[in-house]
DNA sequence: CTGAAAGCGCTAACAT
DNA sequence: ATGTTAGCGCTTTCAG
């Protein structure tokens, strides 16, 4: 009963027919008799033959995988991302083959590897950080990039950051801030100089000042939300509301800030951006900007398949809305209740 | 220049060697004369030859790849575990191809899809909630579980769950505790289980009651642990301690507990499961039980990889220590206080 | 130390 | 509607 696993050959034999007639009647079940056909599926059961994808993809000169690259796949960022990827390839029948770039020495060389490793038959890029150049590799598969990424023409599934960030203003300007800070991402990166500079566009349009002293760098992570904190709480001219790149910093910042004796959000209004799961149930609930992530998964695949199918290296790109969400994290700045 | 990609064939004609050669010069370097090495070698570099991966794996009976069922992609928790696979499955030359179980409808039949369709060397299932008659599958690869499986003898890497609960306990015993509840996970749930017999063993150890009506269900989810908070508040009678089968639902629970005017520690102490990364940036620092996923994919994969090497089906577990965190969301209850 | 040759299991012309 | 056949690109005996 257990013996090696069932070859074409044998299905065919037990069949009475070609390999050709089972491979058809696999593919295209149209084609064959229905008498044949039916011979062909009980040998199937009976062999209890899978078709060996190596083989079959080797004859069809494909991989029937895709490679995402992943900059840190220890960052829970990428979780939903992935799943989105996978809830489209997966029915499409492809593979989701996950490498992280940072975890080598040269991210991109990574890249390159996979770029000529044939190990796919299409990529998705999550790292913004990746060099344009490695791209001109004669004979690649399709790319799709799913994040910004600065001077490249690739397919790309990319976010409304700077329109999101200038939301957040606009929401704290209209609470009545008029001394707003920021807490970047790590200066370079892309989601960071685009909410930047939504940031600064949003304040451009309220005719408020934007006041370098008052934007800090982080690198999304909580702690350095905590070390912004720390940085804020030494000002002796404080803004009167924050717009933080990341939710995770905002949950820094909002800790130590509290435990300063600070209140959120009398003594000072946070927004974040991302709208993480724990966002709702922080204390106070936190207001931010939801970028749909699972969306940006299934966007990225869509198009990488589009990709694959028309055999093409260029194809459209796709902008994923953000969307605001008020909570209890921003009010009316203190001055505000004073005058009330 | 970008011509098709370069087979063995154009290397083998291109340094005037034959392709078995070529393939040797790849593989086993030292059997080949020093002159045809270096031949092969810059011949390889003129055309810019990669080995095509199916062929060498069809070839040589193996897909190169290793796939790990992951039941929710989107739950961040499983990402630390990805990135721990990576690290050693990388270097090892396997890829990690990724698949979600409960996107499809029947996880089952997914499980035996895959370990039936020969697209990998070998499997870890991260699903507890698999059928281990699905396993009987003739001529399936090796296969690890990286997460308690009950009744099921596959090879493993569990993390001390019953012990970490005991630990909890005994830390609030210790602070003078003596009403100590407990939201678990969903029942059934492995983890749920085995945290909660290291529950009730903790208690038992210290001389301390098991009230039911302090045990409440949850299902990990920030969400579930808001509820529970919600049903604490309605208690008549509150235990002064809580232990939470996971960190989410402790972040969950001290919310809404926060929102409704009470203290955490000074009012309720909490102690939760799994320290994730958000633990120590909650108001107040949350005290937690550390299990290292980095190192629990770590040790799947080494499993794994053993069992691929060995052509083996079964072979050696791990069992991974858990960590008692000491921080601030707990300690000694009112009562306490008001003796002192 | 190197080459010739036989497939791995499958698919897709091309015949019939 | 079905069968024959020629490989996909590679590795690995087996000879030399």
């Amino acid at each position: 009963m257990d013996r090696k696993i069932a070859t074409i050959q044998d299905v065919a034999r037990t069949a009475g027919v070609s390999t050709a007639t089972v491979s058809r009647t696999l593919s295209k079940p149209s084609v064959v008799a229905p008498a044949t056909r039916e011979a062909v599926q009980s040998a199937i059961a009976e062999t209890g033959y899978r078709v060996n994808a190596t083989a079959s993809n080797l004859r069809r000169q494909r991989t029937g995988s895709v490679i995402v690259l992943v900059p840190n796949l220890a960052n829970p960022f990428f979780s939903q991302i992935l799943a989105g990827l996978s809830s489209v390839l997966t029915p499409a029948q492809y593979g989701l083959l996950v490498a992280d770039t940072q975890s080598g020495p040269d991210p991109d060389e990574r890249l390159a590897h996979y770029l000529t490793s044939g190990q796919a038959d299409g990529l998705i890029l999550l790292d913004g950080t990746l060099s344009p150049e490695v791209l001109r590799t004669p004979g690649r598969p399709p790319v799709v990039m799913a994040c910004e990424w600065m001077g490249s023409d690739l397919p790309s599934v990319t976010v409304e950051n700077a329109r999101g960030a200038e939301m957040a203003v606009d929401h704290l300007a209209g609470l009545g801030h008029r001394a707003i800070g920021h807490v970047t991402g790590p200066r370079g990166n892309v989601l960071t100089e685009t909410r930047l500079e939504g940031f600064t566009r949003g304040l451009a349009a309220r005719g408020l000042p934007l006041r370098e002293d008052w934007v800090l760098e982080g690198d999304f992570t909580m702690d350095s939300g905590a070390a912004a904190a720390r940085a804020f709480l030494r000002m002796a001219d404080r803004p009167s509301a924050l717009f933080l790149s990341s939710d995770e910093m905002a949950v820094g910042f909002m800790g130590v800030v509290q435990a300063a004796g600070l209140r959120v959000p009398q003594d000072v209004s946070v927004v974040g951006f991302d709208n993480i799961e724990m966002a709702q149930h922080l204390t106070p609930r936190l207001t931010t900007i939801r970028q749909p992530r699972t969306r940006i998964g299934e966007s990225a695949a869509e198009l990488l398949l589009g990709l694959i199918d028309t055999a093409a290296l260029t194809g459209p790109s796709d902008v994923i809305e953000v969307e605001f969400i008020a909570r209890g994290s921003a009010a009316p700045p203190p001055s505000d209740r004073n005058l009330g």
